[in-house]
DNA sequence: GATGAATGAGCATTCATTCAT
DNA sequence: TATGAATGAATGCTCATTCAT
């Protein structure tokens, strides 16, 4: 089972390496991604109103002017930074739980975890608290996220129950289409606690991931494997 | 068991009965309400900085100025609409459940449909959209709303759970303090869909809102009342 | 000689006499009095533009609506102040020097006093500084200005002089065309330092009206008086 | 003696020469001056509060943006407009006088010339009309030109008429603390002459500066010179 | 390419003025 | 008459965008 590179992760910040000789040597390739970094932060931080283009291109040490050298307006590159971190990387995912050979309920559990490497705790899961604040100013792209994002994952958790109800370890009186949702709304949450009203409440709101994601899991695998009646 | 009046609601909207009419009506009292409401919508559907003063004024069925005569600010505004909306119900809330007499996991599913009638289902959902885009950008309100909604509201649901537990009805390994976001996930998760990205792809996004529940609190219960080791 | 009533004085501020019986009783004639009392402080202390209408009317124990009742706007309101404390005096003034018996020099010095007691001392001195202010922006009342005042006081003054000179009290080689300034210029100087400077830097600037104009009267009569070739 | 440069002049206005022209031009060592001799002159011309700044942009020949460039804001403008026009320059006069070898007459004199040559003829006369005008509105920038101009030109004159008083050629029982009002009192009216009520009725109070301090200098003179007993 | 000075449309806010009560 | 809620033109200021260097 392959560990693929976590998405929306860029190894360095620009500036960090005072390494080579004389000052504002920089690759050009790599500024579009330093300038998508560097707004996909303060994007997350303020909302895409209240960031200002100049604190983008600030933040990715190069000028105002550069910025808009590489995208032509700041709504272009807000969906830039949307579309630079939903690689579509579902396909490899589909094929890893097709391959996948334990239990539903180990699967489960991995799914969570994975979600969590590769996207709850990378810069990733910023795109998530970014299209909850702006859908609504960008429907465009939310049929965007909607189709690459919401879709596919929807579907890759569905058909993880479905295989769960059909083995005979879930509930067979499983609500799996509404179900789905009890595995995406803890993932939703962590984010918000994580980029929102978390991110300013540090010591009473501050939730602890790793406990977080054991608790949502067990919860969800004893809901799903629960075959009794329901009171 | 008293059913309070849903908060967040308010009656009518100015402007929608043509019939008196007639401009420069004077309406002191009523002001200050019909401006707040408009002004929930609005931070709701665009954002606090994307929306315009004027906007709020004419959704509210008044001019420009109006609103500044209610509202020092903009910011004041926001705060307004914030506090108006967050009304200290917990009291309130927490005697219903003290005289509770059913199960704990009855409980669980009346507190689910009691959230969605009162709060969920009404315009003050809203405000939970709001912190969650705003949070950053309003740090004062977010320890505002961490203080009045977050920590009684938490506080509420884990006693809840510590009331099955305790009663043997739930899980005696359920970590009871982190358990409390599987009941809060949910709802954050429904007031999302229906203000943000539910909001644009109405199609292939759109959620039952009572079904959801059912799924939500069906998962919940089996979850909680699951004695089985878990796989 | 009769001491003429000064202008630009009235007896009371509205609202300090809580005598008569039931609140806002007030004498309607009062009120544009009242409301030219309150504009011309305001307008001295801040000047025109600066000036909220809404200031003067609390000022003048008023609501808003009530001014625009006597004064169709801020600009005739400012004209009326203006208009109101400079009650064309001079007749009287002209006569009474006309029948003046003592020397030149007695003359200077009493018109000096006099001005002092009957412009500089009391709220009609706020209007020079008024005017000094707001010339450019009013030219209609400037003209006004050096019509009913500058002209007739400079003419007045200059007859003294003339007279001086004539009587051989004074220089012979005076220009009492310009020398006029000489009598001028202290009096528009303590006003200003009166109602502008000397309003905020109390301790340094703080001019004594009565030793100031001793001085200048002083050096003025020692000027005017001096026969001897200028060094 | 060295007449040093008169202050508050600069060369040219921008946009005065049509030739180069094209917009954009890029002149950020130029545009503070710029920006500062327009906002002075229609600060002097209109007061504080009725210029608005796109005005003072447009007279600077650049826009209402650019201003804020420069300046955070209006009323920052303004008090860098009070201050560029106040550089100390008494440490040089008073050691202009200090060296002065003629008699105290001449002195005097020669104190009023220069201060027409430096100040009063030059755009700086303006910061003096506005002080007057605007003191009370700027209590803090009131006590700054307190300190910076009252104070020390104050003291300048009293030295030169304290060392006439010493040397027997001024009257023995001046009041010299006082005396000194007599000095100033015609710079400041003929300042006013010139900015306010002079600027608007041309004809009738036009006054000829050198006439006039011709006249006050005479008077001032032959005032302080005169040791007979004072009618 | 890269910069940052310059621009000006856009928005928050003020306040003279109106007018229903 | 008197009031003060309501209005909207005017103005300070911001910031995405342009473009001369």
């Amino acid at each position: 089972m392959s560990l693929s590179k976590p998405i929306g992760e860029r190894s360095e910040r620009p500036g960090d390496d005072a390494g080579s000789a004389g000052k504002r040597e920089r690759r050009k390739e790599a500024r579009p991604g330093e300038l998508l970094d560097a707004a996909l932060d303060l994007f997350v931080e303020k909302g895409f109103a209240a960031t200002r283009s100049e604190e983008v291109a600030a933040r990715a040490g190069v000028s105002k002017g550069t910025l808009f050298l590489y995208f032509p307006s700041k709504e272009e590159l807000f969906k830039a930074v949307v579309r630079e971190n939903i690689s579509g990387r579902f396909d490899e995912w589909n094929q890893e739980f097709e391959e996948y050979q334990g239990t539903s309920a180990e699967m489960v559990r991995y799914c969570i975890q994975v979600w969590w490497d590769r996207i709850g705790a990378t810069r990733a899961s910023g795109i998530t608290k970014l299209m909850m604040s702006e859908a609504r100013n960008f429907p465009e792209l939310a049929a965007f996220y909607q189709q690459e994002v919401i879709r596919p994952g929807t579907q890759l958790i569905r058909r993880i129950l479905q295989r769960g109800v059909e083995s005979g370890e879930f509930r067979p009186n499983l609500d799996v289409d509404y179900s789905v949702y009890s595995v995406i709304a803890p993932m939703i949450f962590l984010i918000m606690a994580k980029h929102s009203l978390g991110a300013c409440v540090p010591e009473d709101f501050a939730v602890d991931p790793q406990r977080y994601l054991q608790a949502q899991a067990d919860m969800l695998v004893a809901g799903l494997c629960n075959r009794e009646p329901l009171p």
